[in-house]
DNA sequence: AAAGATTGGTATAACGTTATACCTTCTGTC
DNA sequence: GACAGAAGGTATAACGTTATACCAATCTTT
């Protein structure tokens, strides 16, 4: 197999210099079309691809855009991921994406590798007790940064994410006009913003309408996680009647357990979720839940992220996307007695 | 803020040479103890991170390895990705993930943007239909490339593979055994090889044994589609009482679907998956299922890419894992009458 | 004490692009 | 026919590393 061509090869076999066959490839410069033309049936002849790495370092331009999320295979994320790539990859960029797993010490391995490769750009949703350091780094090395869903309020970089209080406020609304006045908060690991936020507006309601204590549990954000919870916090609180939950996994899987229970969601106990995934509609029964579409907020970020390449000196923007509620099977008037 | 150090503002910072400065960076070359501490010192104390375009280009190795794959948020593929990473993170690697969605346009510009950055290596599943052209541009760029899962018989590249045909005759066997004779093959699209071999081993058992003419039918490899697709074949073939899937995602979908109309899974109609994601065990009735451990096939692969980088001139392998049965609710004798 | 070996370090030329500045030719204008 | 301007092209110096070759001491060995 012949050497890898490269851009002197081209220019040889077309029999131009490098800087003209440099410029055709760009479609850069003033070349005749002549010139032109010669130049490209070199390129194609010799199976020509330009060394991005040498471009890039160069140029300063770096069309990869690198994602960091704390869960690939959540669907959510997923959605987010083919809205981000679909905007993304349409303007020239390529878009890889890596799972922090929510381990800090994976991401600020992960984050530090795109670094030393000079990626063009990052999304980002932090893994929680993200350190200072990490910011820090993003910072001296001046990559552009849009962070999602989790965000610092000290934060230095550009934000989107979901009128998290706001969207909790509206499902905790919806289950006491249902007529529930022990109502829990379910799910999500301690040190999160996002659920702090979340947290928040559901108190307030219960605050406000004069209801019970605020009930918080503590789970992982999956099925399974859910499930469990769902049968110790039966047997705990039992005067509990209605639940929001931190995610649609931890709703279906707190679903799921109250039905091999022999109870029935939506009766005996309300639940609603959040993020509107694929499976919320399917499940049985289906869930009502907080939806945002992770597609439309893949795309937001995108957008996002592309103005701020366009203006790398403009001050940071927060875009909050607000949650509608969606009313399903889970939630009904709480059990008579 | 201040510009981005370089190897020069390091070296500069320790009073050594650039040359001094790298060879510590790397951990080559003769250097005492003192200037050692002095230049990691100054490293650190900069923020300095090396930039890998450069180090690449330089030395002709890229520690990057790409991994693309044909849907992101299957569960089954996300635990592949964990077991991938881990152990190439592990070797000081950087793993970043594309989702091709199945689509053969979008797959060749994420592979051609690969070669266009020198990544490392590349760990693959072909997208259904990827024609020789993508092979070719692969090949003559040199990327070491490991395939997984789709395996045509033709390619040049390393494979890491599940027994499918063995897989699905073990499936297959066990319906007989259980007495059923009308068993349908269900899920997958047309072209898929996987799929094919798949089909060839349930086939062979409706022969060998002389059970019914072979039944299959297409579809997405989601859980809507194996409801939709469960419904049309109840009513289609309302004789079949036994299916062996493509995927658990669509036996879910199947077993929901039977139960939404009033039957049994397990008895009415038996029903094997594949995959055994986490979702088998937890869905209603459990699941039973062929398993492979995703955790495990994504170490594989990683460790053969570690093998092909090692000795890049060795032929190609073709590794192929075993795939047990588990028994779980979702089967059992056909019904009487 | 001279020759060789070892230790610790440096100067410099790649790697494959692109941006800048700078040449030639041509036109067209007065 | 002198001069401006445009059109088309090229030479060359970066970009930030690393590999190679080399040098200047210091330590061995005989």
């Amino acid at each position: 197999m012949a050497r890898k061509p490269k851009l002197e090869t081209v220019a040889k076999e077309a029999g131009v210099s490098t800087a003209t066959a440099s410029q055709v490839m760009r479609g850069a410069g003033r070349i005749s079309d002549a010139t032109r033309k010669k130049v490209l049936e070199a390129a194609h002849k010799l199976h020509y691809v330009p060394d991005g790495r040498a471009a890039s370092m160069r140029s300063g331009i770096n069309r990869e855009i690198g994602l960091v999320i704390h869960q690939i295979a959540n669907p959510f994320n997923a959605e987010v991921i083919s809205g981000v790539s679909d905007l993304l990859e349409a303007e020239g960029f390529l878009v890889s994406v890596l799972d922090s797993r929510d381990d800090v010490e994976r991401q600020r391995r992960n984050i530090q590798a795109f670094i030393r490769n000079a990626r063009g750009g990052l999304l980002w949703v932090p893994a929680d007790d993200t350190d200072d350091t990490t910011y820090d780094l993003l910072r001296t090395h001046g990559i552009p940064t849009v962070t999602f869903l989790r965000h610092l309020p000290s934060e230095p970089f550009d934000h989107v994410g979901i009128r998290d209080a706001d969207a909790t406020r509206k499902a905790t609304e919806h289950l006491a006009d249902l007529g529930h006045r022990h109502i829990a908060f379910l799910g999500g690991k301690s040190r999160s913003f996002v659920r702090t936020e979340r947290i928040a507006g559901y108190s307030d309601v219960m605050q406000e309408r004069g209801l019970a204590e605020p009930l918080v549990w503590d789970t992982e954000d999956d099925k399974m996680s859910g499930m469990e919870a769902m049968v110790a916090l039966r047997t705990a609180h039992p005067e509990v009647t209605a639940i929001v939950c931190n995610g649609d996994m931890v709703a279906i899987g707190a679903s799921l357990a109250l039905q091999k229970m022999g109870q029935t969601p939506g009766h005996d106990v309300s639940i609603v979720g959040f993020d509107d995934v694929q499976d919320a509609a399917v499940s049985t029964p289906p869930l009502t839940t907080m939806a945002v579409s992770p597609y439309q907020l893949g795309r937001k970020l995108a957008q996002i992220m592309l103005d701020r390449l366009q203006a790398p000196d403009t001050p940071p923007t927060v875009t909050q996307v607000a949650a509608t509620l969606i009313t399903r099977s889970t939630t009904g008037a709480p059990p008579a007695g």
